[in-house]
DNA sequence: TCTTGCTATATCCACTATAGTTATTACCAC
DNA sequence: GTGGTAATAACTATAGTGGATATAGCAAGA
C-alpha cells in the first residue's frame, strides 16, 4: 500500500539513523542509553561519539521520525539531564519502509551475486 | 578484530554503490548500462545522474571492489568511449557481508518495530 | 546536404549530508 | 575528589550526490 505518508523521501535511512530508530523501537529510551544499545548490539564495530549521536537523534527529531517525551515514572531517581526518546508512527512507518527496501535488495543480491553468472 | 580479507571496512555500502553492484553482479556492464538497469530495476525510484554514478565507479574501483576490463567480443559494434566494468572477487565478498550485515538489521527491525512494545 | 536535436557516454566541479573529533559543562554515586 | 553518566557545541573530514559541460553518433527533416 502507498501510504501517502511520504516516509519514502527519508529512505535511504543513514547507518547510525537506522541504529537509533532501532534502538527506540524496544520503547522510549534517553540518548546515552540509545548510545550504549547500539554499542553493545553491534558488539562495538559501532560506536557513536556523543557528538554524531545527538546530531543525529536532533536530525530525526526535526523530521518528525523520533519525539522527545517525559522520562518514565519508573525513572523518577534517574539523572535530571536525561532526554528521553521515542519513536513517532512516522518513524515506526520509515522503519518498516526501510525494511522492505532492504529485503528487496537482498533478494536481488541472492540471485546475482550468490549465483554468479559470467562476464 | 578485522576479517581475513578487510571486507567488513567496505561497510556499509551506500545505496547507489550497492546497486551498482548488484548490477554488476549480473556479469561485465558499462557505466551507463549500470545506470539504465538501476532505474529500471528500481521502477524510476532511482536515477542516477551521471556525475553520481561515475564518481561512485570510480570510488568502487578505487578500492578494488570493480575492476575495468576489456569490452566483450559481442559489442566491437558498440560505442568505443564505453568502460566496462565487473566484480572483483573483494567485491563480491564485500556484498556478501552487506547481505549479512542488512539481514542482521532486519531481524532487529522485525522483533521490534512490528512488534511494538510500550514505551 | 546541412542542420537540428536526441541518445549515449563520460568528466569535472561544487554542494550537502553525515559522521567523527574534541572540548566543555554538569550531575551523581562512591 | 574521582569516575562514570549525560548532554551540548564547534570544528573537521569526507563520502555521496547533483548539475553543468563535452563530445560522438545517429535520425529526421528542411
Amino acid at each position: 500500500m502507498s501510504t501517502p505518508s511520504g516516509a519514502e523521501a527519508f529512505l535511504p535511512l543513514a547507518e547510525l539513523s537506522f541504529q537509533i530508530l532501532l534502538a527506540l523501537g524496544r520503547g522510549r529510551a534517553h540518548g546515552y542509553a540509545v548510545g550504549k544499545e547500539i554499542e553493545e548490539r553491534t558488539d562495538g564495530r559501532l560506536n557513536p561519539t556523543t557528538g554524531s549521536l545527538y546530531q543525529a537523534l536532533r536530525r530525526l527529531r526535526e523530521r518528525g521520525l523520533i519525539v522527545e517525551t517525559e522520562a518514565p515514572s519508573d525513572d523518577d531517581a534517574g539523572d535530571a539531564r536525561r532526554r528521553y526518546f521515542t519513536l513517532t508512527p512516522l518513524g515506526r512507518e520509515v522503519m518498516a519502509r526501510e525494511v522492505s527496501r532492504l529485503e528487496g535488495l537482498i533478494a536481488v543480491a541472492r540471485e546475482r551475486a550468490l549465483a554468479p553468472k559470467r562476464a
